[in-house]
RNA sequence: GUCCCCAUCGUCUAGCCCGGUCCAGGACACCGCCCUUUCACGGCGGCGACGGGGGUUCAAAUCCCCCUGGGGACGCCA
């Protein structure tokens, strides 16, 4: 039995991505190649992001990935509850040890003080930092502020001088001057602490040993490290992974790539391959055996393999390896494959409406139906016959926009955003469905319009405009 | 602007730690040929990279320094 604990710890703001499988796959291959434990806990101190059905697509694209955990709110464990909003007490008593042993100090500054600061901070090209104006705060004039119920958070009271030493599994020692960090906030004036503090607290909590995440964090690791001394923990081991690109090298994003988990499933993405994919980009993988099983990435799992340049991701390989994994398949794992999740009753039943006056026989069906499994529409000669209006990129560049700040997908919401961005453009009804209509089915003869947006789904659908505004 | 990380074909990478076997190997994509009534699969071949400059050394993709380039962080977001 080892006593490696690691963790996948993403906050419930949004639909499951790669990058988050990614991560995954990484602390999942370092749990199980090493007999550790591997831990999901979810990260939900921001009230303000929180999506409500998150934590359930999260857990089912783990699920989908096959990615199984050892504890989580779940399923439980020794160190549960797994819900960062469920273990606050514990972060208050450790507010109340920084603060007793002064760690940490409290702050009054108002959000408009320090957005103005950091506003003239930039415009001098400083570097935007707090100026730690109530650092020196007398206990009088804390408990005076306290008294007259200013809301207040708490700061993390940096060491002004000297270096701050840890080590990055895949990098070495890495060092930052203590003077170029930050006083961070540690509790936000609603009681909730801030990731820093909370995953540090719970990292010690559950006897977390490796840190694996994305290298983002990686600037933000010295803060941590202070924060374990102040805490008197000794901090675990970390590991940054880079972070996946799109072709431009810029960070990931759906705007230049089909990052949904579930987006990627429509298009018809094995989640065998895709993890194969990430494992082969991730180096987990020995390169001359491209096309690896599981149990073979868990055996030859090497993490210092790992390459520290970001990369691309590149949707061509994914298919090819998806191909691969599709040729290998037998007769009936592929039978079942395309009655359970290409062809099943549930979408069916779906279609039926839409579909059962347009045919004349049945061999029609996948001609006319074809729009609603394969990725990209071939639009392009049906939308010229149509000479749409030169603004038409712009006008759905914004209703592409509006559709992914959609909370809840449905016929009228859709409808809703359809008719405000037409009546904004000055748009004939015809002049936007119908070249909308053109770009996600790929023809005009097609069924109506709402319910097909809306069965297509958020995913798809912005998907398929994406194609259009980035082509 | 400040700090941090990174750097081999267009992309993913092998080689780098322990300098010579590398006029740099593989995969995707692309191009050509073969197979084939077609297309795909498969087979064979082609195109294509050590970012630049200084060192160290008999010898550098490999070690050191500088530059350049790319990325990240700098929120009461994670």
């Amino acid at each position: 039995m080892s006593d490696v604990r690691v963790r996948i710890a993403p906050s419930p703001t949004g639909d499951p991505h790669v990058g988050f499988a990614f991560t995954a796959l990484f602390n999942f291959l370092y749990a199980r190649s090493n007999g550790g434990k591997l831990i999901f806990r979810l990260e939900d101190t921001d009230r303000a992001r929180l999506r409500q059905d998150s934590e359930r697509r999260l857990l089912e694209g783990l699920h989908w990935l096959g990615i199984d955990c050892d504890e989580g709110p779940d399923q439980g464990g020794m160190h549960a509850p797994y819900r960062q909003s469920e273990r606050l007490p514990l972060y208050r008593d450790s507010i109340a040890t920084l603060l007793q042993g002064r760690h940490a100090y409290r702050c009054f500054c108002s959000a408009a003080r320090l957005e103005a600061l950091r506003a003239t901070q930039r415009q001098q090209k400083q570097t935007p930092r707090y100026d730690r104006h109530c650092r020196t705060l007398s206990p009088d004039a804390v408990a005076r502020q306290e008294r007259q119920g200013v809301p207040s958070v708490v700061r993390l009271k940096m060491p002004l001088a000297g270096t701050t030493v840890f080590h990055d599994e895949l990098r070495g020692e890495l060092s930052v001057a203590n003077s170029q960090l930050d006083d961070a906030v540690l509790l936000k004036s609603d009681g909730y602490p801030v990731y820093h503090l909370a995953s540090v607290v719970d990292d010690q909590a559950m006897q977390i040993s490796h840190v694996i995440r994305a290298e983002e964090w990686l600037s933000s690791t010295p803060k941590h490290v202070v924060l374990y001394e102040a805490l008197g923990f000794t901090p675990p081991r970390f590991l940054h992974l880079p972070i996946l690109r799109n072709r431009d090298h810029s960070k990931i994003s759906k705007r230049k790539n089909p990052v949904a988990l579930r987006l990627l499933a429509q298009l018809g993405i094995l989640p065998a391959a895709l993890v194969n994919y990430l494992a082969l980009i991730g180096g987990s993988i020995e390169h001359d055996h491209e096309v690896c099983d599981r149990d073979t990435m868990i055996k030859s799992f090497a993490p210092q393999r790992l390459n520290l340049g970001g990369p691309v991701f590149d949707m061509q390989k994914l298919l090819w390896l998806n191909q691969q994994y599709i040729q290998n398949m037998d007769e009936d794992a592929f039978v079942q494959h395309l009655r359970e999740e290409v062809l099943n009753d549930t979408k069916l039943r779906r279609i039926y409406p839409l579909l059962r006056t347009r045919l004349e026989n049945f061999a029609q069906f996948f001609a006319k139906a074809a729009f609603f499994f394969d990725g990209v529409q071939d639009y392009q000669a049906q939308l010229e016959t149509l000479q749409p209006r030169d603004e038409l990129p712009q006008v759905l560049a914004d209703l592409c926009a509006r559709l992914e700040n959609l909370t809840v997908w449905t016929q009228a919401n859709i409808k809703a955003q359809l008719q405000a961005v037409q009546q904004e453009n000055g748009f004939k009804t015809k002049e936007l469905y119908l070249p909308l209509r053109v770009l996600v089915t790929g023809s005009k003869d097609s069924p109506e319009l709402l319910p097909v947006l809306e069965l297509l789904g958020r995913e798809l659908v912005t998907y398929r405009l994406r194609c259009f505004l980035n082509r």
